[in-house]
RNA sequence: GGAGUCGUAGCUCAAUCGGUUAGAGCGCCGCCCUGUCACGGCGGAGGUUGCGGGUUCGAGCCCCGUCGACUCCGCCA
């Protein structure tokens, strides 16, 4: 029993009629009909309606006249059984109320600048007084969720043997991924920390260390363009173990998605997922995270346009690229011609498409397209049957280099699903998905030079590496794998290289000389030469593992404290100018001020 | 860096084709009200239409610029 409150506003129900209890906290409505005073008091676990009784207790009702929403109250009095008229089936509390003969007024509040738990209301004014957005039903929900899964994990990671061990905010500056927040050295004038962007280099370290298995709940820092999904800081659940496979780790994984739906919201979900390569996902979706749980899948034309009279089409069939095509069923009522004219536009100016051709079939009507009277009715038999093309279907094309032209209808594919209502459909179904066989290498035009896609030290299928050997370093695949929910990422892994052979080659096929790496790599290439085990690992987003289960559209929304849209803390005015001696301490100038 | 949407009372929004004194709901303040739970009734206060400039007899509305919020692209795994 403690100072201000002897239960919770969630506790009181019948069986408690005629205890004494005591409550505490905020005043969520008041109904004042000047002789009985009713109360909304609101704690973090509910609310309980507390009356004031003039002729029973008319100190506490007089001084009741003066709360306001927001006053922070202690009551104390009696538990009362509700007539059933008066029965409240909204509130969990609904069949008491607490009958009140003393009342505390522990802190009284100016009138709010919004009011509560209003999901209309601008996001910036809830950032700026955040205090008062977290005292809501919906962000204690969020955050209360959120504390869950972390439990979740600590619990499943424990029983599987697992270490949760910290590694050091204060890291080393990476030259490669994202780029780094950068912290002055006052020790070392002129010479900069850097917070990590993920544990990576540290949890392969703790397995030459000898740990085997590792979990952390890190934070991440990436000094990147903020996004719905995106904060320079979040949070991952990061893994790592040795003496482990590609099937350990998913094994593992699913485990640990499995015990947070069921720990946090008692939910089933399957104990194997489905799993797709790579090059499936993005032939069949035209995304390396598919969502499944609609069908639009894209249909593989080329055959038919190499002998096309429409010379685009075919050009781009002869040249090695590929033409494909979505259809969207029954989507012609829904957009017009104007509207795909500006799908067109969006196509270009944000995805670098050359055009988002299309054919419209609306009910009743004829093939309505800027592109199908060059086609042969070879073609357009091909369209028909290929992509069962039918009245009221519009069906979109998209011709390029494999993946690119994938890319432009995979998001198509998206959003005709959106427009066809197939997202909404799909309501609260959980398709999970493993993306597997990422390719090892990206090749970058513009540098002339590949890149690991995952990291350097992902390691190459072993079916692969004679071709790497011998330099050939398209499609190769890597050991690394994705998690996916409903079309989201939700985290990614792969087994590592931890042979010093196979290390200098991937070193080779990156172009970086033995100089380079001793540079970039130095400290870990060291580490390695000493016995390291086969290890491999994974990280997931916990902010957007949270955010899809509190069905959320942001991130932000599952964090306390979360930057805006431009990285600033509304609340405290982050990032500040500092003072001049902090600067001076740090041998450090500011050349422009923004 | 680029594109889009938006910016009117404390909050959420409206204001016809450019035309009288910029409205509504909620909130707030005052009075009334003894069983409400979105309590109810009456009354009231509250506006630099984000900011700056321009066009016009006249601008919340049109034009230019600028600032801010959000979403997306680039960027980021």
């Amino acid at each position: 029993m403690g100072t201000y409150r002897t239960h919770h506003c969630s506790e009181l129900r019948p069986e408690h009629a005629g205890q004494r209890a005591t409550l505490a906290g905020w005043v969520a409505t008041k109904r004042d009909h000047h002789g009985v005073i009713f109360i909304d008091l609101r704690d973090r676990d509910g609310v309980t309606q507390v009356v004031f009784r003039p002729e029973q207790n008319p100190e506490a009702a007089k001084l009741s006249h003066g709360l306001r929403s927001e006053d922070v109250i202690s009551v104390s009095g009696v538990v009362e059984t509700r007539s059933e008229a008066t029965v409240n089936p909204n509130l969990a509390t609904g069949r008491i109320e607490l009958v009140a003969d003393a009342l505390t007024i522990l802190n009284k509040s100016e009138v709010p600048p919004f009011p509560l738990d209003d999901p209309s209301v601008n996001e910036d004014l809830r950032l700026q007084y955040r205090y008062l957005d977290l005292r809501t039903p919906t962000m204690h929900a969020n955050l209360r969720l959120r504390h869950k899964v972390t439990k979740a994990v600590r619990d499943y990671f424990d029983s599987q043997g697992f270490f949760e061990i910290e590694t050091p905010i204060l890291s080393n500056p990476t030259p490669e991924g994202a780029r780094d927040f950068l912290v002055p050295s006052r020790l070392h004038p002129g010479d900069f920390y850097a917070l990590p962007q993920a544990p990576q280099q540290y949890k392969q370290l703790l397995q030459v260390g000898g740990l085997e298995k590792y979990f952390q709940i890190a934070k991440c820092f990436r000094d990147e363009d903020l996004r719905a999904d995106r904060q320079p800081e979040f949070t991952q659940i990061d893994v790592e173990a040795s003496f482990v496979g590609q099937e350990d780790i998913i094994a593992l994984c699913e485990g640990m998605l499995r015990r947070i739906w069921k720990d946090a919201q008692g939910i089933e979900i399957p104990e194997k997922f489905p799993r797709m390569t790579y090059r499936e996902a993005m032939d069949r979706y035209g995304s390396d995270k598919p969502d499944i749980r609609f069908g639009l899948e894209l249909v593989d034309l080329t055959q038919d346009f190499l002998s096309s009279d429409f010379k685009v089409f075919r050009g781009i069939a002869e040249s090695g690229g590929v033409i494909r095509a979505l259809n969207a069923k029954g989507a012609a009522p829904l957009l017009s011609r104007e509207q795909l004219k500006k799908w067109e536009e969006w196509a270009k100016s944000e995805f670098r498409a050359k055009g988002l051709a299309y054919i419209k079939w609306a009910p009743g009507g004829e093939w309505d397209s800027p592109i199908v009277k060059f086609f042969g009715e070879a073609e357009k038999k091909a369209i028909v049957e290929k992509l069962n093309f039918a009245e009221g279907d519009i069906v979109f094309f998209g011709a390029d280099k494999r993946d690119a032209a994938s890319e432009v209808l995979g998001r198509v594919r998206l959003r005709v699903a959106e427009v066809l209502g197939l997202i909404k459909a799909a309501g609260d179904r959980l398709a999970f998905l493993w993306v597997v066989d990422f390719p090892l290498l990206a090749y970058l035009p513009e540098e002339h030079c590949w890149t690991a896609v995952h990291h350097p030290f992902t390691r190459p299928n072993a079916d692969d590496v004679p071709k790497m050997e011998r330099g050939e370093y398209e499609d190769l695949r890597a050991v690394a794998y994705d998690v996916v929910l409903n079309g989201i990422e939700l985290g990614g892994g792969s087994i590592r290289i931890h042979e010093r052979d196979l290390q200098a080659k991937m070193f080779a096929a990156l172009g970086i000389g033995p100089e380079e790496q001793q540079r970039k790599f130095g400290h870990i290439l060291k580490a390695f030469s000493f016995g390291a085990p086969p290890h491999g690992g994974i990280a997931l987003g916990l902010d957007r593992l949270v955010m899809l289960m509190a069905q959320a559209d942001s991130i932000r929304e599952v964090m306390a404290f979360p930057k805006n849209n431009r990285g600033m803390d509304l609340m405290s005015g982050a990032p500040l100018e500092v003072e001049p001696k902090s600067l001076r301490d740090l041998q450090i100038a500011v050349t422009k001020r923004a």
